[in-house]
DNA sequence: TAGATTGTTAATCGATTAACAATC
DNA sequence: TAGATTGTTAATCGATTAACAATC
């Protein structure tokens, strides 16, 4: 099969959120691709088409079995099969993420979680040891970790990414809000969340409607200095 | 101007982001669309297109000043315009958000943050003090707030969310993993950040690639209960 | 059977890319 | 001027939606 493009796999995620919320209130075991695209705002066609991708077959006239959608979608992830995954930098967001139960349903099982602050080295967060980072290049070796996620402020998240990639780590994903440079067969995932902010300021923006004064100053030189990191 | 699509929103966030990385490093004041396709991976005519759309002129042979088309971008967005916003939940995740710098560049102002803890009420994260839940709705009144970031327990957020409804709030970043039904006219932004964690692990399982035992695994009857939210 | 639903092919729609005249 | 870049129109590509026979 043909990798599945990001497009199809947001919705599978949909598809799997929605079935896992479903099947948890209501006592049903199948559904109708209307039924799903009535909820999730996406065409019936479309949810056949995606459950054929990964090989399901639905049931005439009934719809399709619940139960299978849900495990042919974790068989496409892998949401069986854990995969360890080390944590670096054990801050504010790596604590909240490391406190995050939801994640075990996603095949994520974080075994490790690396700070270079000595205060917070040997404690345990959520049954997770602290350890400094120096333990963190063998410590994926030794145990043939493939994914990192990485907390880290700027600054250091480049060296430490070389690091991880030189230790053997196949995938990263990024919450630290810079771009990193790996090799081609590594993935990097960025969770910019400054896009969804972005999104919601465009929304209240619009709610105040005064593009003349927008043209109005872009018609205006731009002479002050205005380097938007400084903003 | 009819409003921008959220691809297009996506790609001009992405050049800002780069913008400011790249003045902060380079001395230069004009960029090309061909520079900034190379680097972003964006067709260079993609590039002149979103410009174009934003009202932004180009320069014949010199390509853009890259102080208008952030000062051009800012405006759609309003980031020199800045919403006040009320946190609630002021857990890990609450605390990081608090503690990010990073959001004022785009116009965010966290103005308080409430939380029914009352060990947490009374603190101050980052300047900012926690208050009680009760005081939400009057605060928001009083000061007319628009925005609300949401990061409380999934239990009580649907609960919190039409609190925060009738108190006028206009839009919410709604960080906890549950759909909200909220009014037509008031905008919800989800950070489902386990749509990223799903797409590392479809990359991890690529790597594994044992296809025939998918296969197999989906042509045998599911007969076991597989309520996936119990996974 | 009649009717609801699937699976698939065809049509539409929108977004991306190519081509190229206009500009400096 | 020659050449590089913009702005825009046309062509391509891919994704979504419509249509409909097959199925139970």
């Amino acid at each position: 099969m043909e990798p599945l493009r990001p497009v199809v796999l947001e919705r599978l995620i949909r598809y799997y959120r929605y079935l896992g919320e479903f099947t948890a209130r209501k006592n049903v075991d199948t559904i109708t691709s209307s039924q799903l695209g009535t909820v999730l705002h996406i065409d019936p066609t479309q949810v056949r088409k995606d459950f054929g991708a990964i090989g399901l077959m639905g049931i005439s006239r009934v719809g399709y079995e619940v139960c299978e959608v849900c495990r042919a979608i974790r068989l496409v992830f892998g949401f069986d099969h854990p995969y360890p995954a080390v944590m670096v930098g054990a801050g504010n967001l790596g604590n909240a993420l490391l406190s995050y139960p939801g994640f075990a349903r996603y095949g994520l099982r974080i075994v490790a979680a690396f700070d270079n602050d000595p205060k917070k080295v040997g404690t345990f967060i959520t049954g997770v040891e602290v350890q400094g980072i120096r333990s963190m290049k063998p410590f994926i070796r030794k145990h043939g970790i493939q994914m990192a996620i990485l907390t880290t402020p700027v600054a250091v998240s480049q060296t430490i990414a070389d690091r991880l990639v030189s230790a053997g780590i196949k995938a990263i994903w990024n919450f630290s809000p810079t771009r990193l440079s790996v090799p081609e067969d590594v993935l990097i995932r960025n969770e910019h969340i400054s896009l969804g902010l972005a999104q919601v300021a465009y929304h209240l923006n619009g709610l105040r409607e005064d593009e003349p004064r927008r043209l109005a100053i872009l018609a205006q030189p731009c002479d002050e200095p205005c380097n938007p990191m400084e903003k």
